[in-house]
DNA sequence: ATGTATGCAAACCATTTGCAATGAC
DNA sequence: GTCATTGCAAATGGTTTGCATACAT
């Protein structure tokens, strides 16, 4: 069950980034990341609105959005934009890094599991894949919001001990 | 003069395609393309929009949508989307191929090139900037419409004989 | 008690679509 | 002359916003 045991760190982590941030643990945005640490693939928020309506839990998409951000950032869900409208989303924690294949015919995604070995220029044909080009999307915070996001959490702390 | 002779290969790879796909060789068409390819960076819909319009072409936003599909589809743009819902696009001939470094913070893009060596996983921190996850993104034809596309063409050559 | 979070509905805005006029073939 | 392409304006639809209600603190 190694399963359950992700989605109690994804618990606690998610806990103390909500308390770090003096937002209110509200049953929805736990329901929500169960929701999402119980499926692998990639998900938006009308699938999971779907999902989570039909299944046991009822909440709207504006809370749905709202709880996505936090998510995302505390660093538990990514975002993917392929070339579609739609975002796209999946669980950030126990999915192994992947590279992701996109027609840009038909528009369908295939998931690449490769290490980091893959090195598309030399090699052109994957999986019956036709590359044309590709990305390599690094997400992380820049020097300038790391300080700024420093700076605020030092003033958060002075604050909690007044 | 590197950058007119790219401006030349491009026109004739895009005067091409227009041919083999029945396109007209609208002066809107290479117009588009000329600007796109006058610039290095990233744009979107908007800001092309305003720079042709300013400079000293008239077009339409449909116009631009519609010739940036075609531009797509033949190899000669790249679209991205870095989690806000504005498409940006950026020439694809011409540029060396580069990583993304992308502010989930303030959402600025930074380009990093660095050949294809950069193993993420490796090394944690790039010129000051703290990252979080990665991905890569391969566009391509996958096998289905790559076959799909062939058999198109094969009818396309035939009936062009006739 | 206080004020944040939720849910609903309306607003937003990038992109798409419909259609009459234009112009490439 | 024919029909794809253009340009305009309206429609679309994912996402955001405003506000009254609910509920975590």
């Amino acid at each position: 069950m190694d399963a359950n045991k992700i989605k109690e760190q994804v618990k606690i982590r998610f806990t103390e980034y909500l308390n770090e941030n003096r937002h209110r643990k509200t049953p929805e945005r736990f329901a929500i990341l169960d929701h999402i640490y119980s499926t692998k693939g990639h998900f938006n928020v009308e699938s999971l609105f779907q999902s989570m309506n039909s299944c046991n839990f009822r909440v709207s998409r504006a809370t749905l959005y709202n709880t996505i951000e936090l998510l995302l950032d505390c660093g538990l869900l990514i975002k993917h934009q392929f070339g579609e409208n739609i975002s796209q989303y999946e669980r950030a924690i126990g999915n192994e890094n992947h590279d992701h294949l996109i027609c840009t015919s038909c528009g369908k995604v295939k998931e690449y599991k490769n290490g980091n070995l893959f090195t598309p220029a030399q090699q052109k044909k994957v999986q019956k894949f036709k590359v044309s080009y590709y990305s390599m999307y690094i997400y992380g915070i820049c020097a300038k919001c790391l300080k700024e996001k420093q700076q605020a959490e030092k003033k958060n702390k002075s604050s909690k001990n007044t």
